[in-house]
DNA sequence: CCTTGTTGACGTAACGTTAATTCAAAATAG
DNA sequence: CTATTTTGAATTAACGTTACGTCAACAAGG
């Protein structure tokens, strides 16, 4: 490998110029001329600047790591998509990591925060971030930045409560009027049962209480089964968890019931798996590219020390995307 | 952030000896008593060996990456798992890269590579390695292993022509006679037809011609589509890709054809949507995990020197698992 | 008592960058 | 024609480690 002192001897130059060359510094000038030759010197020798000693240097690795908490979850798909993109205009490389390797005792993080490996991390703190963590978290110097959801930390959310209130006021309009919320357990899933409870109230219904089977297929499948116990069945749910809708799918066929006939269902985050179900299933898309965009940038904020442009994002807002999982009620039972 | 010279000033000991309590390098001694001093200074200070430096001085990153075509295909799951083992076990922390980021053009791997940020790349090379982008890779001083597949690479697969014959031989079990095969193209899909045709061969069956749609859900309806133009329908089909296998239940749904009633199917790779699904699928366990596990192992080989030990894995080999998208044809028809 | 070996440590030169400082030569101003 | 500014570059000190070479002090052996 070639160093820029190589680069300096071929060009016939100090170590100062190759260096100015290779930054675009202004600080060093030189003619047009030595710029050429060293370039040239560069391009012959194959000279890549070595980014250990950049970030030794500088104290800065151009790295930002993501840690997740399922990373093979399709939701993430966009969500990375954004987080990649916005750090390459930083010039940046993401480091992906999952939650797995990230119990409060694991080095990963540490080795990650305080041995300089990163300049920030995103985390995406669903059901991750226990007090333990948070702590160990914030006693490390470089900074962090909460993906759904902290409270004293910085933080940048989709908007759950309104993709919450944007299904159930969808199956409110089909003239549903027994509509449950089949959920899992944290802030996320409370957030979308908030939009819910607004939307059932909105419509004079009395909202069903919170359904809270977890995450993930199975939860999909307790939940319904969960709900058709009730004194008088559904005609409608709101699945929190895409995944769930999965369960839900199965669940429903194995107790005999047709979707959307005698059941509709709308799921709150939508991938592309969700198109190629039988049927296929009616969703709420949420933001996750911008919400990657948007945390990269917010995440860069607080590595320049800018105070950080967090909250939660409006722009797009989650939409329903409408398949085939939902119908219209005719038979009105009450 | 305390740094080795802040240790030895607050020790009272030399920089030297710090290095050596930190590493443990016995060409350093010292008394157990100034040890001791030494480790609880760092443990005052808050220590923290900066990896940078380390990576400067030892030229080499402790850091391993991998780059997968689709990274959010849930088969890379247990992959995934076992190269993060693998890797922690060898002290280095694991890079994810998408395939997105590595188009020829792209400086990612080019960073990667030659400005010395990662000790080596695991590729997954299915659909992704054309001749520009490998010869670009063997113009680079890290070494690179390919997992699935590699001519003239270091490389390391698992047995997918074996999964072929395993799914096949399956079907024929249940006497089946006209099974088709539903794959994609590359390397994989070849091996995994070649299984197909040395089954069908053995059970003195004509195999069908490899039905090449691609990857992915719309490959699986393909797929499912041109096999039912056939003159003779076939009862049963091996899918290649698992993802293809929700695209090939879809439009069986669709055709209003009843699995596994009318039509059996086997899928190939093993993830947790399949049991999820309806009907669960039947497919073919490979293993993912030893193969991440294999790969950083062969690949520590290449970094320290060592002959790789690369090649097909055989333990444990590719599994049936049984499930209700497969029966046993009643009606013989020929 | 001198020689040799061992213990316990210290000094320092890298690793490849970047950027502050310095400086000679050329250009311009008065 | 001298004084001053600008141009074009060179020297060098870090950044935080690691490991090689050195060396004093002490113990053991002859």
């Amino acid at each position: 490998m070639a160093t820029q002192r190589d680069v300096a001897r071929a060009a016939g130059v100090s170590l100062a110029v190759v260096s100015a060359v290779v930054n675009g510094t202004s600080h060093t000038r030189m003619k047009e001329s030595t710029r050429t030759r060293v370039l040239q010197a560069m391009q012959q020798l194959g000279y890549q600047p070595n980014q250990t000693a950049r970030s030794l240097r500088l104290n800065q690795t151009d790295m930002i790591a993501m840690i997740l908490n399922k990373l093979d979850n399709p939701v993430y798909g966009p969500l990375r998509h954004g987080v990649y993109e916005a750090a390459a205009e930083h010039g940046a490389t993401v480091l992906l990591g999952d939650a797995e390797t990230m119990r409060s005792g694991s080095q990963f993080l540490t080795r990650l925060l305080s041995q300089g490996t990163v300049d920030g991390i995103l985390i995406r703190g669903e059901g991750l971030l226990d007090d333990d963590v948070m702590t160990e978290l914030s006693s490390h110097p470089k900074p962090i930045l909460i993906l759904e959801h902290a409270l004293d930390h910085p933080w940048i959310d989709v908007d759950d409560r309104r993709a919450g209130e944007i299904a159930t006021r969808f199956l409110v309009n089909l003239r549903h009027r027994h509509i449950v919320f089949v959920g899992g357990s944290g802030y996320l899933s409370q957030q979308r049962y908030l939009g819910y409870q607004q939307a059932m109230d909105a419509a004079g219904l009395t909202p069903a209480p919170h359904l809270a089977t977890g995450f993930g297929e199975q939860a999909g499948a307790d939940g319904l089964r969960q709900a058709m116990q009730a004194a008088t069945a559904p005609t409608a749910i709101v699945v929190n968890n895409i995944m769930s809708a999965v369960g839900v799918l199965a669940a429903a066929r194995d107790l005999g019931i047709t979707i959307p006939d005698q059941l509709s269902v709308v799921g709150i985050h939508d991938v592309d798996l969700m198109r190629h179900l039988r049927p296929a299933v009616t969703a709420v898309r949420m933001p996750m590219y911008q919400l990657g965009r948007a945390g990269v940038e917010a995440l860069y904020d607080l590595i320049a020390g800018r105070p950080s442009a967090g909250g939660v994002i409006t722009d797009p807002e989650p939409e329903l995307v409408v398949r085939d999982s939902a119908t219209a009620l005719t038979r009105i039972r009450d």
